[in-house]
DNA sequence: GAGTAGATCCTCT
DNA sequence: GAGGATCTACTCA
């Protein structure tokens, strides 16, 4: 028997975002939307380690109007707009003042199946589902909104429930989509369970 | 199959 | 006024 247990803020509140970032993989995330819930298993995310981090949003400890969320305690959902279109989803780690947060890029859908392909108008299932992070929150019914909810929040959870993938079937690899960092761009921060057909990126 | 351009709008300078 | 933690579709081969 399964038990689903909501991940602990001691668990978002640690210093080392990429262990954390680690062990999201095989977690749950879950979304409760007008009564409908969907969630999905985590296979792929990323970190962003803050003010020293180039690709991050918070780099030199930047604090505007739009990622202050990362700089609030650990456990809360950080959403923005990224080119017009796209809403990504993202986990806010460690404590106030350091903005640690995690991206969460890709899921094996889970439940609510039907509720993702209605939203994202797709006939079937398949690995483009809720492929790369802009799919994940359409597919969830995530949106700009959710900004600063609390990850304990009814809406919008992660939990476990005892799932874990083998420690081998784990890898990391350069993130995607931040060329523009330079050197921080090759850094290893994206982790992700190897031959998910739901992972984004290349296939296998 | 691989590579590239366009979409589209909020946020920061 | 510029550009972005992306996705899709279209071209070419």
């Amino acid at each position: 028997m399964k038990v689903m247990k909501k991940l602990s803020l001691d668990f978002y509140r640690r210093e080392n975002v990429l262990q954390i970032a680690e062990e999201l993989l095989g977690k749950l995330l879950v979304a409760n939307k007008d009564g409908i819930i969907t969630s999905g298993r985590i296979v792929e995310c990323e970190a962003y380690a803050g003010a020293t981090d180039k690709a991050s949003h918070a780099y030199g400890g930047k604090r505007t109007n739009r990622n202050k969320v990362m700089y609030e305690d650990g456990g809360l959902a950080y959403v923005y707009l990224c080119y017009g279109i796209h809403h990504l989803f993202n986990v806010v780690t460690h404590s106030k003042d350091i903005p640690h947060a995690i991206l969460i890029r890709s899921l094996e859908p889970v439940k609510g199946i039907e509720e993702m392909l209605r939203r994202t108008e797709k006939k079937q299932i398949d690995n483009t589902l809720v492929r790369g992070p802009g799919n994940v929150s359409k597919a969830l019914g995530i949106y700009t909104t959710d900004t600063g909810t609390s990850l304990r929040s009814k809406n919008i959870y992660l939990s476990d429930d005892g799932f874990m993938y083998p420690k081998r079937e784990i890898f990391s690899s350069p993130r995607i989509g931040v060329d523009y960092a330079g050197s921080d761009a090759l850094l290893p921060y994206r982790f992700y369970i190897k031959g998910n057909p739901f992972v984004s990126g290349k296939p296998r």
